[in-house]
DNA sequence: ACTAATGTCCTTTTT
DNA sequence: GGACATTAGT
């Protein structure tokens, strides 16, 4: 494509990198300079959607180390470990190899890192295990009955998940319990002791079994640096350095760290940040644009540089997404531009029902994959997993590849966690969460005895002989030799592939000669899930030892089938099915926005609190300026949400695309045969009726 | 006393 | 379809 940047293309050998940093320089525009060359010192950049954030980045990146800058010692943070990746691989276009050697990541990421180094020295032993958010879960569900009010539940008290929800914002906003507690359940406020002790509980029970949860992560690294002295020192001084991308999507417990890692001692704080208030989509994980509103007072003498200038979308879909904007209640008020012109107008496509959105968005893709766009160049863009369904079944039948994104059950299958509860008590034989997952799952055992034998465990310091001489109920006896036996197995095979890569791919076969008769007897079709379990232990086989493979996957979960496919198949030319989350900082030549309805987007769950309902105009605004070339927004007339009690219908188009917005729009209407009607030539209302009927008096 | 089977409600977004 | 509560069955 000619209108793409000169960076993404590669490098001829024979050019000297500096040549080719210099070239490529002044194809930035002015802002886009300014940010780069910025010496020192804070500096936040405000850039819109498709302003050439990542490359402004990418040759700051460039520039610091042509500056002199040792690599190792720049810290580039991003949201996913991947966006990292992209960046430096894009950076090594510039600068060659060295770049590879700046540490990049998520916080999440970095945390790890630092933690599994520095940990030690603060008390924290640095083989300690990473619980995602259905273990913590699981862990809170244990110091829920250890430490939760009586047995009866007299008054409703908090499940699980909420108590969980309610420990994470706590940690990652600052705000006290008892102000979350009124705020946001107010009908727990009377169980505040009892919830106390639970969370109590919650965070002995991690101490006890060394483990940490993503917000420990975060928390620890905060800690270490506040606590100051030596230690925080020396982690502050390993960066001159740091870049964080996203700004706008990180909460205050990460503008704590990157306090504590810049500027200590009174150095400049060479701090740059890059984000857009317009495209803040995470408050629901304690994110918050106050970050970036307040970098400048946070950081003082920070630089503030503003990238307008578009070089994604045509100019259509641009006037479309800014027009969703332009209502919005708050932020730096920005409208992007570009030099470009032309382009088709959005289609606004209105279809019957259901299965008439999901047969145009088929066909047009096809009719589109003919004319020669490639379908990796498409997504359809949605608010939530559930509502691509129908599109996935439909796109199976007519064989159209595609990869989801996003939502990843992959992981979160039970039958999966179940397997990698083996290699978690090999890991970490305290795991006691893992224990009872195991545990249930055999035949003749059940709670009862499963706290038994956790019981008879702790008492024998976790130590396999314990399970081993654990007596079972007669019940239970044949499913406690069988699991003795394998963990036996399953000891030895650690000892015989330590250190070999595919060890973990072996372990799992290992627990796969249990495991599957048990998965055979539970489903009526069990393929779909052994085939899951292949690609497991395929994907087990690519890490070096279990260690490492249990805590990339609690971090940084394999993006289903796509990290696998690229070393295997090649290229495939898939379509991509993406959460309109898991979309930000990506770009397609065609985007399709299905389900433009109230009630799916926004999303009705959301409308409790005016917060909830801007941020999902954000949530829209994020996935309207995907688009490169063409936009396509769909709803259907008439489809019902099953909620209990009243179900509801969604019937009303999205109050984001309102009048103003529509008229930037292509109407489309589809028949009874699905052919797109288009009206090309919108009036506005030749009359004005509230006139005319006011008028009569 | 314990496990297995049945019934009921709910289903956002992610490190 | 899954998590949780309840009931049936051993």
């Amino acid at each position: 494509m000619s209108d793409l940047p000169r960076i993404y293309q590669p490098k001829p050998r024979d050019v000297a990198a500096s040549t080719d940093l210099e070239r490529d320089f002044a194809g930035l525009n002015v802002e886009q300079q300014r940010a780069v060359v910025h010496p020192g010192g804070p500096l936040l950049i405000v850039a819109g959607a498709g302003t050439g954030k990542t490359r402004t980045l990418v040759h700051r990146v460039a520039h610091l180390i042509e500056g002199g800058v040792a690599p190792e010692r720049i810290l580039l943070l991003t949201f996913t470990r991947r966006a990292a990746q992209e960046m430096l691989s894009r950076a090594e276009r510039l600068v060659g190899a060295a770049s590879a050697r700046v540490h990049g990541g998520t916080f999440h990421g970095t945390a790890n890192r630092l933690l599994r180094r520095y940990g030690p020295s603060a008390g924290l032993p640095s083989d300690f295990t990473i619980l995602d958010q259905a273990d913590a879960e699981d862990l809170m569900q244990f110091a829920r009955a250890a430490a939760g009010p009586g047995k009866p539940h007299e008054k409703r008290f908090p499940k699980k998940e909420t108590l969980h929800w309610l420990y994470s914002r706590h940690v990652n906003t600052e705000i006290p319990l008892e102000t979350l507690l009124g705020d946001e359940l107010p009908a727990f406020v009377e169980h505040e002791p009892a919830i106390r002790a639970v969370l109590r509980e919650y965070t002995r029970r991690k101490a006890e079994r060394n483990l940490l949860d993503y917000d420990d992560l975060l928390l620890s690294w905060a800690m270490l640096l506040e606590r100051g002295g030596e230690l925080a020192d020396r982690m502050a001084a390993l960066y001159d350095h740091v870049l964080v991308d996203e700004y706008q999507d990180t909460n205050a417990l990460q503008a704590r760290i990157l306090r504590g890692m810049v500027g200590r001692g009174g150095a400049p704080a060479n701090l740059t940040v890059v984000g857009d208030d317009a495209q803040s989509i995470y408050s629901f994980r304690g994110a918050t644009v106050r970050n970036i509103l307040d970098f400048p007072r946070d950081f003082g003498g920070a630089t503030l540089v503003a990238l307008e200038q578009n070089y994604r979308s045509t100019p259509a879909i641009l006037d479309v997404s800014n027009a969703v904007m332009a209502k919005a209640s708050e932020g730096f008020r920005k409208a992007l531009w570009t030099s470009r012109t032309g382009g088709e107008r959005p289609w606004l496509v209105t279809a019957r029902d259901e299965p008439q959105q999901t047969r145009f968005i088929a066909d047009r893709i096809l009719e589109l994959y003919e004319e020669g766009i490639a379908l990796s160049g498409m997504a359809v863009l949605v608010r939530a997993g559930f509502m691509s369904a129908d599109l996935e079944i439909e796109l199976q039948r007519r064989g159209i590849p595609f990869d989801k994104w996003g939502g990843l059950k992959f992981l979160e299958a039970a039958h999966v966690k179940d397997v990698l509860a083996f290699l978690r008590i090999l890991e970490n034989p305290r795991d006691e969460v893992s224990w009872y997952r195991i545990l249930l799952l055999m035949p003749g055992i059940g709670e009862a005895t499963a706290r038994s034998a956790v019981e008879a465990m702790s008492a024998g310091a976790w130590a396999p002989a314990a399970f081993r001489h654990f007596a079972p109920p007669a019940r239970a006896q044949a499913a406690h030799r069988a699991l003795a036996a394998l963990l036996d197995s399953l000891r030895e095979t650690v000892a015989v592939g330590d250190g070999v890569g595919g060890a973990v791919g072996l372990e799992i076969a290992r627990v796969r000669t249990l495991y599957d008769e048990l998965l055979r007897e539970k489903y009526d079709r069990p393929e779909a899930r052994l085939a899951d379990l292949d690609q497991l232990q395929t994907i087990a086989s690519g890490y070096p030892d279990r260690a490492s493979f249990l805590t990339a996957i609690a971090l940084e979960p394999p993006q289903a089938t796509q990290d696998l496919a690229q070393g295997e198949d090649g290229p495939d030319d898939a379509l991509v099915i993406s959460t309109i989350h898991s979309a930000k900082g990506r770009e397609w030549d065609v985007v399709f926005m299905p389900w433009a309805v109230d009630g799916y987007l926004p999303l009705a769950r959301s409308l409790a609190t005016p917060e909830g309902a801007e941020e999902e105009r954000r949530l829209c605004y994020v996935a309207l300026t995907r688009a490169r070339h063409q936009l396509y927004v769909t709803y259907p007339l008439n489809a019902y949400a099953t909620r209990r009690g009243a179900d509801y219908s969604l019937d009303q188009v999205s109050r984001y695309l309102d009048r103003d917005v529509r008229e930037l729009m292509l109407r489309v209407a589809l028949g009874d045969d699905d052919r797109p009607a288009r009206d090309d030539a919108p009036v506005r209302a030749p009359i004005d009726l509230r006139a005319l009927l006011g008028g009569r008096f």
